[in-house]
RNA sequence: GCGCGGGUGGCGAAAUGGUAGACGCGCUAGUUUCAGGAGCUAGUGGGGUAAAACCUGUGUGAGUUCGACUCUCAUCCCGCGCACCA
């Protein structure tokens, strides 16, 4: 019987299905494991063969560490509440939940035929009420607590009540605290609670309908969508992300993760460590705070710039210029945020009338309003330092503002000079002294005379937390006489209500706006729902204890398998679900309900596959076409054509005619009697007729040489194209494999003892694979199970005691294939419960000098040399032997290097 | 501008500082099969040769080294991230 994939796969699938094969139970016992995929947004295209790029590099290390004897937690579930669904709701009057299901079937569908071994058992779906339960359970939870800068994490809020009631804190005293109204302590506590209501300036995308986070924006635009994002002040339910900042980023140093991912993360935290200083400005003397990273340039400030949104700018202006700057700011206010960072070479500003006295050298200077200082990021005002700093150096320009090098021998006559070298002048006290010297040296002398303090800014922002949306998970609050309240936590989860139309209401208002009854005993509830990514910030815990109706996670479960020890996923998250959930994780650490205070380990970031599109030529004004090497000598339009068409960049003729009716009489200028097509490497998407989808691969070659394939395509953390010409090496791999156990109906493994060439290429197999899959080099790994078969075909080996174990090092990569002749061998348990193979070095050790040797690290001769060496040329004798480098007089051998018969190169330390 | 990755055959790619191009695709030749497809054998960086020999070759230039795709410096190009962040 040959090797029909068809029947095989479809067989073992519904086997593992029914046997529950890959059912994870804690057992403490045994060591876990928990391997981890980024949940899918379940779309409404499908998946395309890309999308299980990292479901088979994470699958295939399941198995392995099962193999090895791992108990291995391996779930999948669905990012279902969204954007997208609701979007095509508004257009279709369809429920999201209705296409969500419909969505979540067809993802389904399409990675069950790919043999991956989750535990479906454990199955969770954001927009489950029993999951969402926890996600709303959650943000009380945040609610309940504020960020207490002493213990350096979160506690209960009733802690710091009792201390305002008490002692104060903060601004806050007790007698203030104690007078105040019921609405008065609740927005008090707002300054503090973790889950917080508060105004801000969000991103507000119009066409959305909705406020967006940072990280949903890119580029002025919205990263779902793509429609123009502007700022506007809104008060928002926010999550004080900001408080976590330093400990983010601090704990990024523990983490397996790239270093570019962490260097991200890294950015987006921003972390700056300066000096803010306070100006007193204008007639009356006000104090203005700003923030500088560079004190040591204090004498060469000339001027001071306000952000247009500061508060301070109303009280700064004059009279004289009242007309002037409020010009500036309506045309400030008029920009979308897209314009604004399309023409952040402009530079535009206005004078306010008034001055500022420089704390330091008491100098008076002007103070203006620019764009270019940014209301969010330090305190909204900044001193100008011409000279050091290349913004305000094309203001000053631009404004005829004065210029003040304070670095020796710099030339400001250009451009400014912003590094940190060289030796200070002009400047007082500092002058002399290395530019890294004299901001530590400024810090200090602030601090002492009191002009000043120490101070770390971050970039990161508090995350905003509500969207104005239906399909999300509606907030457990509702506003008792104005004043925001938690719902009681035995009424979660607060489901979402049903509505008839999922556009925001008449009055502009969410859509749950629209439900009938939207209250609590009376009082209404609140209408914003929750945001994509808190459903997906805690459901690694989740996927530990999925059914627990009592807790987000028992302690039993948490305590067993801690946090996920290996993450695949694409680097699109890193800003935002790797911020939030590592945000997420550290709360609940805080609080007690987890153990570990970083939710994933080990960290990697598949590439994307890219789609290979193909065009044919079309001559213009014909529907003549030529062949890709003969086009340039015709003036020719470009053409995408159905990669279905195409076969290793040849056109199906006849499919292509049939393909279109335009096309039905289409000629051809053939090259050699085929029709080359052109190709590039585009993302993969209908429009461009390149979407490869896995269904199809399954049905042709069958989901083991999926899998084999991807990973044979190149580095999994690379991005590469798709290419389907290569498919059929690793097809033929399987088929070649299937052939070592069965020739036609008759099998060929024989019981025969292996011969010490054959356990050579079994053991080399097993050493590489080793290695090969802890460093995740999927691709050098299918490379070593063709070199085996090449080995073991050379040697005609169809011995039980070598093909066994094949079978077992192959299962991860072609679980189908593997278990269909695993119990073919006679075994009734599923091959995926064998154990790996034990890896004996000294058989594959070489014993002839065929190859380049070396003796550094892993030691495979010693030889033996005459005393007295010769650079150029040495007659010795090399004896195999795996022992440790050996001395050669009282020299150390660091390398030989041997070629077939003789001594090539001989290197001594 | 700052930061992180990368540049190796026609293509995807391998190479602890030690025979560069493993493995696969494609291509070429031979062979097998009624045929479709597939299988098997050999060859395949470039130049050179009847075949060898030989010369050359990992973006470019220098350096360290007996020896560099690999390490260092400079430079050019490509990808990604962050960015009027003071």
């Amino acid at each position: 019987m040959e090797y029909d994939f068809k029947s095989i796969e479809q067989k073992w699938q519904s086997w593992w299905a029914e046997n529950k094969t890959f059912q994870a139970k804690e057992d403490p016992s045994r060591k876990k494991f928990y391997v981890l995929d980024m949940f899918p947004y379940p779309s409404g295209a499908g998946l395309h063969v890309g999308h299980p790029l990292g479901y088979i590099a994470s699958d295939i290390f399941s198995r392995y560490k099962r193999l090895q004897g791992y108990n291995v937690l391996h779930p999948m579930g669905y990012d279902s509440f969204g954007l997208p669904a609701e979007q095509y709701a508004i257009q279709t009057g369809q429920h999201p939940e209705v296409t969500t299901t419909r969505n979540i079937a067809r993802y389904r569908s399409q990675l069950d035929r790919i043999g991956f071994s989750y535990d479906w058992d454990r199955e969770v779906r954001t927009c489950d009420p029993a999951y969402y339960k926890w996600t709303q359970w959650a943000f009380l939870e945040m609610f309940d607590s504020w960020y207490d800068p002493d213990a350096d994490k979160a506690r209960p809020i009733r802690e710091l009540v009792a201390r305002l009631e008490t002692t104060g804190y903060g601004d806050v005293t007790p007698e203030r605290w104690n007078a105040a109204s019921e609405k008065e302590k609740s927005d008090l506590l707002m300054r503090w609670r973790i889950a917080y209501q508060g105004e801000t300036a969000v991103n507000w995308c119009p066409q959305l309908g909705t406020v967006l986070a940072n990280d949903e924006v890119k580029d002025g635009l919205s990263v779902r969508g793509g429609y123009p994002v502007e700022q506007k002040k809104m008060t928002q339910w926010q999550l004080r992300v900001s408080a976590y900042a330093e400990r983010l980023l601090a704990g990024l140093d523990k983490l397996d993760w790239t270093d570019s991912l962490k260097e991200m993360q890294r950015n987006w935290i921003g972390k700056s460590e300066g000096t803010e200083l306070e100006f007193l400005c204008g007639e009356q003397q006000l104090p203005v705070t700003v923030f500088t990273t560079r004190v040591d340039t204090i004498y060469g400030v000339t001027f001071m710039v306000l952000a247009p949104e500061s508060a301070l700018v109303d009280a700064l202006t004059v009279p004289a210029q009242r007309a002037a700057v409020d010009e500036y700011l309506t045309y400030v206010k008029k920009k979308t945020e897209r314009e604004r960072i399309a023409e952040t070479k402009t530079v535009t500003g206005v004078f306010t009338g008034s001055y500022g006295t420089n704390p330091v050298t008491g100098e008076k200077i002007p103070i203006w309003i620019s764009e270019y200082v940014l209301a969010g990021y330090g305190t909204g005002a900044i001193m100008a330092v011409p000279a050091h700093d290349s913004r305000d150096y094309a203001f000053a320009k631009k404004f005829n503002l004065p210029i003040v090098p304070i670095i020796e021998g710099c030339d400001v006559s250009e451009e400014s000079f912003d590094a940190k070298e060289g030796k200070m002048c002009n400047s007082g006290f500092l002058n002399g002294l290395e530019v890294k010297v004299a901001i530590e040296t400024a810090k200090d002398y602030v601090e002492a005379k009191g002009l000043g303090r120490r101070k770390t800014n971050y970039r990161l922002r508090d995350a905003i937390f509500s969207r104005q949306r239906y399909w999300g998970e509606p907030f457990p609050v509702y506003y008792k006489d104005g004043i925001p309240t938690a719902l009681p936590l035995e009424k979660l989860p607060l489901t979402l209500p049903e509505i008839s139309e999922f556009k925001p209401a008449e009055n502009g208002e969410p859509p749950l706006a629209r439900a009938k009854d939207w209250t609590y005993e009376g009082w209404p509830l609140e209408k914003s729902t929750m945001p994509g990514f808190a459903g997906s910030s805690a459901y690694y815990l989740r996927y530990m204890d999925p059914h627990n109706d009592n807790a987000l996670v028992s302690r039993e479960a948490d305590e067993y398998w801690r946090s996920v020890d290996l993450y695949i996923g694409g680097t699109e998250h890193a800003t935002g679900h790797l911020i939030y959930s590592r945000f997420w994780n550290k709360f609940l650490f805080d609080r007690g309900y987890v153990c570990e205070d970083e939710p994933f380990r080990k960290l990697i970031n598949q590439g994307m596959i890219q789609g290979r599109s193909s065009f044919v030529y079309r001559v213009v004004g014909t529907n003549t076409f030529v062949s890709a090497g003969l086009k340039d000598g015709y003036q020719t339009t470009e053409i995408h054509v159905d990669i279905s068409l195409v076969r290793n960049d040849r056109l199906d003729l006849a499919g292509f005619k049939a393909w279109r009716p335009e096309f039905a009489d289409a000629d051809f200028i053939l090259e050699d009697g085929e029709y080359i097509c052109g190709w590039a490497v585009e993302k993969m998407s209908k429009s461009m007729y390149n979407v490869v989808n896995p269904d199809d691969i399954c049905d042709t070659y069958g989901a083991d040489t999926l899998r084999l394939y991807e990973m044979f395509l190149g580095p999994l953390e690379q991005s590469k194209p798709w290419d389907t010409k290569g498919i059929d090496g690793v097809h033929r791999f399987l088929k070649r494999f299937w052939r070592f156990f069965y020739d036609g109906d008759t099998c060929l493994v024989s019981d025969g003892e292996p011969t010490r060439e054959e356990l050579k290429a079994l053991h080399k197999l097993i050493g590489k694979e080793q290695e090969d899959i802890e460093a995740f080099s999927f691709n050098t790994t299918v490379s070593a199970f063709m070199i085996a078969a090449n080995e073991l075909g050379a040697l005609k080996c169809n011995k039980r005691a070598i093909l066994e174990p094949m079978v077992i090092l192959l299962s991860p990569f072609a679980p189908h294939i593997c278990e269909e002749l695993w119990h073919r061998l006679g075994h009734e348990t599923s091959v995926a419960d064998a154990s790996f193979p034990e890896y004996v070095e000294s058989y594959t050790v070489e014993d002839s000098c065929t190859y380049a040797v070396s003796f550094n690290g892993k030691t495979r001769f010693t030889v033996d040399l005459p005393k007295s060496l010769d650079k150029d040329g040495v007659e010795a004798a090399v004896r195999p032997l795996d022992q440790t480098a050996k001395y050669v007089g009282d020299q150390t051998i660091v390398k030989v290097i041997v070629v077939p018969g003789k001594i090539v190169n001989i290197v001594l330390k």
